[in-house]
DNA sequence: CTGAAAGCGCTTACAG
DNA sequence: CTGAAAGCGCTTACAG
């Protein structure tokens, strides 16, 4: 009688009503379900039927619990509040995503906000975890540990440690690259549109781009870096727009760097306004995020692509290789490169 | 002896270990940990240093169990292989994501597909699920139903059911208006690059369309349709590229209809290479999912807002309602809303 | 304010 | 091929 009344939400079917309504034991519904000891066929075909009778579907929870998985990687993301997910993470958690479901993993995205309190500290039902954009000493990597939960950084750890797993872009040398082709083609004074101060690819970026004036011989106060900043910029774009508009004319630089292809769209409105011909009297180059968005603008962005999804994708093969073996480490460089179209040119 | 080990990612320290070392029952722990009844200052800071030595974390697994409830909201959308989240994809899972983690549910995403085997149905642990692109007749909802977990469609369920919630856009009055748009500024034909075939707001938009060209007494045949095709299309842009390429001439349309801003984009380029002026020769209007971009194309796209974000948003509102009392039903639409901006121009 | 014990819904040696 | 029972790590009436 209680059955009767099992699909109908009052109460959810377990592996016991199963069990008892097709006359077997807990532990051979079970076995039909995982398949993991042979069931001859006639129970199994009666025990699916009972199954589908009660609409009973297996507890994930209850088969966490006594298996000690979960099959979920968590993702751990901080949300912007002004609810703009970059492009570069959109491809970061497609890579994540991607791999994971391959080899059946679910994707857990956990925005909350760190809390100080240890009795709040968020604990996620997670096998291990990817980490977004580590901050220094992050008290975090150690609390993984101690939890016994695999980690992945995407993003170098600060400071360095040979012990943590990490996939990241070689940030300096992409702003030296970049740094040495503005030089080569003339271009001796540079506005760097950069991240956000406390980024530490910021910092790596900013690095690399100095270096590159260095090694040409040029005096460093020829690159002008601003950072974004979440306080005044409503959003990338205008970050880019208002950044031209204040700066043009104010600095005698000849090419701007762009921290985003949305950056660069601002930039290339702003000298739009202002009567700038972009490349003929300014030069632009998008640290890229978008490879769609580069191509289909005028002009086409000279951009660096950062392969953002084989970040999130080698983040992920290694997370799940490391659920396998905790002792695994593994710290990849994913190669980014520049691709000339038709925003920078060659100083005449 | 063994406690020392705890933290060494040997054996992750449980419950039992703390209240053992502390002297204290599980219980009490629990209700340090959990606050749900009063413990006294002394047993609270007692437990609380042990739990630190030993590196405690609480469960969320055998928590959930116990308690019959995860805290996590599904997300049920499929992942396309060719990688590309649309923006008006990436905005509703913002807005799903805002409002779960401000009341505290985390977002599993599940883009597993589908499986028949009854045996394999891909059951989450999850307090409710949202799902995207439900299909007609799915099946999917009578599950979810069956298992008691609570169910927000995105989209509207085919065929209508009064008694499951979703949100939607007025799709089929959208188009209404578009075309309604186009007949006022002198445009008598046109070019509809529709969504692919198989979902629903395919369908509900041609009919809008239509439906706008005869309430002004045009033939039907005015209205020439393409359907984006997963197999034929590799993106987008490609697509909207495409499509101007092979059609233009072909037939007598002076506006175009896209899908999204990228097919936009596509088409932009097309005409571009076509040497068609927009909106001089050719009307752009974009049926938006990324409001910056449409405004920083050249020239600027006229396009709908379809508030992708405020669906996801509202979604989640209703469901994290719906988990709380099993019994509320919900549907809400949307409102969309034609903003004019460059691409589209009145007929000469 | 605290403890002992049953219960959440599964899995898995062990035994046959 | 199948069953009985212990165990996964929590919570929560119930009793004091």
């Amino acid at each position: 009688m209680e059955f009767r009344f099992a699909n109908r939400g009052d109460r959810v079917a377990t592996i016991d009503d199963v069990a008892k309504r097709a006359g077997v034991s807990k532990g051979t519904v079970s076995s039909v379900f995982s398949k993991k000891r042979p069931i001859s066929r006639q129970v199994t075909e009666r025990v699916l039927e009972v199954a589908k009778d009660l609409g009973y579907f297996p507890n994930h929870v209850a088969r966490s619990l006594a298996i000690k998985k979960t099959m979920i990687a968590g993702l751990k993301m901080p949300i912007s509040k002004d609810n703009t997910m970059s492009g570069f993470e959109i491809q970061l958690i497609n890579g994540v995503i991607r791999e994971c479901s391959k080899q059946g993993y679910r994707v857990l995205l956990d925005p909350l906000p760190e809390h100080d309190d240890p009795t709040q500290f968020s604990i996620d039902p997670v096998d291990g975890v990817i980490m977004l954009n580590p901050r220094r000493q992050d008290p975090r990597i150690v609390r993984y540990n101690q939890m016994g939960i695999p980690l992945v950084l995407i993003g170098r750890p600060d400071p360095e440690d040979p012990t943590v797993s990490f996939v990241d872009n070689d940030n300096t040398n992409l702003t030296l690259q970049v740094g040495a082709h503005l030089l080569e083609n003339g271009h001796k004074s540079v506005l760097f549109l950069n991240a956000a101060a406390d980024m530490t690819v910021a910092s790596d970026r900013q690095l690399g781009l100095m270096q590159a004036f260095a090694n040409s011989g040029q005096p460093a106060d020829r690159v002008h870096v601003m950072n974004f900043s979440r306080k005044i910029n409503s959003s990338a774009t205008e970050y880019g727009y208002t950044a031209l508009m204040n700066m043009y004319g104010q600095s005698a630089f000849t090419a701007v760097i762009a921290d985003t292809d949305r950056v660069a769209l601002g930039v290339l409105r702003a000298a739009r306004e202002l009567g700038v011909d972009v490349p003929g009297e300014l030069s632009i180059i998008a640290l890229s995020n978008d490879a769609i968005l580069a191509q289909e603008v005028t002009p086409k962005l000279t951009s660096v692509e950062l392969s953002a999804e084989r970040l999130g994708a080698e983040a992920a093969q290694i997370l799940i290789r490391k659920m396998n073996d905790m002792n695994i480490v593994q710290q990849s460089i994913i190669e980014t490169k520049l691709i000339i179209r038709e925003s920078c040119r060659r100083l005449s």
